[in-house]
DNA sequence: GTTCCGCATGAATCGATAG
DNA sequence: ACTATCGATTCATGCGGAA
């Protein structure tokens, strides 16, 4: 099975219209943030920021399928000594559009930008905001399962006796059966907490977030061969995941700089696949065992 | 110096209007979240929140002082597969009331509870929403410092001498200043996320948030001898914090059995001190304490 | 090969200065 | 008054060169 990265150079406000409805599993982007990103993006203005935002969210609304998933890596930025609005509005506003905000998970960066100032410290997270067209939805939680930490263990050593108990005298109690459920386990589920690093070091091309966090969504939200798409590509290092992960992939992208790199690379990599017998390989289908760092 | 802990029974709405203006250097409170615990507070529908909560947060801007801080600690529930968005429209309803909303920080639990459900994961967070009356407030950010990361140590073992040369050639250089700076440095400014455990451990009441929680916010905002507020006391976290911590503190509960218990830890404590002046009486207003200890 | 260490590099924010 | 630009502040990370 072959697996399609298509890279579309062009505004996503015009280029999302052409595609079909209901075709895509998983939409994971991160827009510039508001006035962010001025001299690569053009910086939307914090108040113009809902206007803008909206039209692209009716079309990727229109493009996901009725089980797929979208995450949205944002964060409000300080004007004046405050944290603007423009998140919680556009919340508020895309529920009206039709979207389910169904949770909101956390990036904990671990190295935050640095910086000392008067009044507040250093910013290290991130929201990544979950939106779906429904209450039901696709998501594989076992495929980003993790290794038993130390809470785990200590909680079982600690408190066996008690649950235990607990778990005789109440046969009913979703408690007491999960902790019976645990002693042969070695991996849990992980919480709504992912605690990554930035990759701040690639002189190229600056990505704004860590492969491992499209990666952890799309083994989460997708299966393999499912459809991934990001709108706002930037280094497009959802679409170089979703491709290593035998997810196909649309990648859509303003700036020529930007769309020509990612470009170069995934046709660098095709000719690599095409040689004999290396063309399975490299996709990575099963090779899901890498995990997301917790304290 | 005398500290004093008022633990006052009754509806903090109708309390609150009783205390003078501009008098207390920081809020911090967790207040009944919506629907959540029916049996105990009333559990306030998710609809009715914001207009529940406006009056008393207009009483809480009034009771302020100017350069004060109001930590809310809050976490929308699901309801219906999504998240509900009363703490968005809160922020927006607190704002037109006057409130600035200068930061949002994280409590990221180390240990939530564990649980499992088809579409969602564990939730491991909570909001600490801050807002103050202006722009400037107080803030001791040197307080709450922690100890230094793996950068600062091998960068001071390893380049003092150059650095120390460059800071005698250089006398106006920021760069040979700050060096000289660090070399007494081993603590670095915090984040805006904190990562603290759940208290689990207590028995009888239980507490909403661990100690440290108000710990971290009392030392970051107040000084000793200033005034700490709870208007939801609860378990009277905030309010032994406080005490311990050497500011004067108000703590409103509507429930009896939490007053009561809060009351009688702190006449117990203050027994163990001035045994023979023991003339407090049951009405609860202007209970004057004596601070047992310092951090 | 390892380990160690210097270094550049950030979705940042504030206050001052300039137009 | 109001916006635009600039310098200063700060620290975790991974690369590459050195020991």
């Amino acid at each position: 099975m072959r697996v399609k990265t298509d890279i579309i150079f062009g505004d996503c406000a015009e280029v999302l219209c052409h595609l079909p409805e209901n075709v895509v599993d998983l939409i994971f982007t991160s827009p510039s943030y508001a006035d962010q990103r001025k001299k690569t993006y053009g910086g939307i203005h914090p108040d113009k920021y809902v206007d803008w935002f909206l039209p692209i969210s009716k079309e990727l609304l229109r493009i996901l399928k009725p089980t797929g998933t979208f995450i949205l890596n944002i964060k409000e930025r300080v004007i004046n000594g405050e944290r603007s609005t423009y998140v919680m509005e556009l919340i508020l506003a895309m529920r009206k559009q039709g979207w389910f905000w169904t949770e909101e998970f956390i990036w904990h960066k671990k190295n935050s930008y640095p910086g000392k100032w008067p009044n507040r410290f250093r910013d290290s997270w991130e929201r990544l905001i979950q939106f779906n067209k429904s209450k039901k939805f696709n998501m594989y939680q076992e495929k980003v399962m993790i290794p038993v930490g130390g809470w785990a263990k200590t909680r079982l050593k600690n408190l066996s006796d008690v649950d235990k108990l607990r778990d005789k005298s109440k046969v009913g109690s979703g408690f007491g059966k999960n902790v019976s459920n645990w002693l042969n386990r070695d991996k849990v589920y992980p919480t709504n907490v992912l605690h990554l690093a930035t990759e701040c070091n690639n002189k190229n091309h600056s990505a704004t977030f860590p492969k491992e966090l499209p990666e952890w969504f799309i083994k989460l939200f997708t299966r393999p061969n499912d459809t991934v798409i990001d709108p706002f590509m930037g280094s497009g290092t959802t679409n170089l995941a979703s491709r290593r992960m035998g997810r196909n992939s649309i990648g859509i992208e303003i700036l020529y700089d930007y769309y020509k790199g990612v470009r170069d690379q995934i046709e660098a990599d095709e000719l690599v696949l095409f040689e004999p017998e290396k063309k399975y390989e490299t996709t990575g289908l099963n090779n899901e065992c890498y995990r997301v760092r917790r304290e």
